[in-house]
DNA sequence: CGGTTTAGGTCCGATACCGCACACTCAGTG
DNA sequence: CACTGAGTGTGCGGTATCGGACCTAAACCG
């Protein structure tokens, strides 16, 4: 894959210098639904920036898992090996199939050491992924379930071109770590609002206006806090 | 201050040349209750490394407020500084009074790019605390109130030397997101478990291992986490 | 094409928590 | 020593969400 076809922005957004330094090793994989990126407390060996597609990152405690935070083509996975650590307390899989590049670990910490510029860049996209877990944290302690399904829904609508999201409801329920028939109910909701439309496994984002409206403060800070330092 | 004498888990961990780097710009200073720390998306002046009190860092939107991370003498305040940023959406400010000794984000910057050693070990910090985050979220959206409430008193706990918490319900409900009724009961019950005892504005934390059973798969991780990178 | 699987909708009672309001009580202050 | 204010306890109706179950409907498969 040449250089100029990346669609993942962290490796856009990289010097041409960093590039070439990390092209050689990287290798394009398929993110295929439900696959594996991160087992809990298991040696992280592949770090993926993902070109299509989303990457969830799941915390599981007491057959409890609720999702913390998503990575698509904005971002990368693997954001302990950036602050030094090879390993993360989360499970981390694809929740919507897609295509990435991966790195193995040791070649990206080699690059990190080689490269000082990469390595401040990834740093500041591990910084606002920690602020986009913090909103998380704030959504779930504050928010109703349709705030936090617009605010699901807008984040994952970020991450793709067109304005269809191909999940179920009891996937949704997993993320939100609510009932599933509680997400059917909130997904009415929000279509009865004409800000989506749904059908059996699709849903079709309508009105992002709305659903920025309704998802209240949950949605936005962490979205323009990668503006501001990675765009 | 002599060197030996930091209480403070972070700087007492560092190398002696680390260490050495850092105090001639350490500033010992007063963490007087409510004092602000940093203010949303306004530059951090300081970083603060407690040697006794908490720090809280609170997301705040559309007059919500919630805690999603707290700081005592295991850790520092302004982790973006550490991750290239200046500034975070987060208002951060002291939930129990205490002393801390702070740094010039300047100064600490300088030293970051001066030893590659200290910057690797505060990264590490921010890895923890990130954690500590995701478990918060993992929290909110999971539990209900006692095992939230049982949850941040553990935590408080950790970072105090005895086991009298002075607290009003106020401040703890603040800190939850909930009502401060809702804490009322919630320590009541707490009380009636013999896990703690609740005097007009002082909890004193009587068993832990209740606490943390009743919390859940809340508490606990980002501890492991902490434990096994830092100590 | 008929059977099976998977996704979605709906209904039930129980409950945790909310918003609001008000009463009590302890601790300091004039 | 009464007064005041902050901290705490309590009550009440309303509602979001839960746990569990069940039923329909679309898609898939041999």
């Amino acid at each position: 894959m040449s250089v100029a076809n990346y669609r993942n922005q962290l490796l856009l957004g990289l010097s041409k210098a960093d590039r070439r330094l990390l092209a050689p090793s990287l290798e394009p994989v398929e993110l295929e639904l439900r696959r594996s990126i991160e087992k809990p407390n298991t040696p992280i060996t592949h770090v993926y920036f993902p070109e299509s597609g989303i990457i969830s990152v799941v915390a599981t405690a007491a057959q409890q898992q609720i999702e913390v935070g998503l990575i698509g083509r904005e971002g990368m996975s693997g954001t302990a090996v950036l602050l030094g650590d090879h390993r993360s307390p989360s499970d981390v899989y694809v929740q919507l199939a897609g295509t990435a590049n991966r790195i193995s670990t040791k070649h990206l910490t080699q690059a990190l050491e080689a490269s000082k510029t990469l390595r401040e860049r990834l740093q500041r996209y591990a910084y606002v992924f920690m602020v986009q877990i913090a909103q998380t944290a704030f959504a779930n302690g504050t928010a109703k379930i349709d705030a936090r399904l617009a605010r699901w829904l807008l984040m994952a609508h970020d991450r793709q071109d067109d304005d269809e999201l191909f999940l179920t409801h009891e996937f949704i329920a997993v993320m939100l770590g609510a009932r599933r028939p509680g997400v059917t109910d909130a997904l009415n909701k929000l279509e009865g609002k004409g800000l989506i439309t749904a059908e059996r496994g699709v849903i079709r984002i309508v009105r992002r206006k709305g659903l920025i409206a309704l998802a209240g403060g949950a949605y936005g800070v962490a979205e323009a806090e990668y503006a501001r330092l990675l765009e």
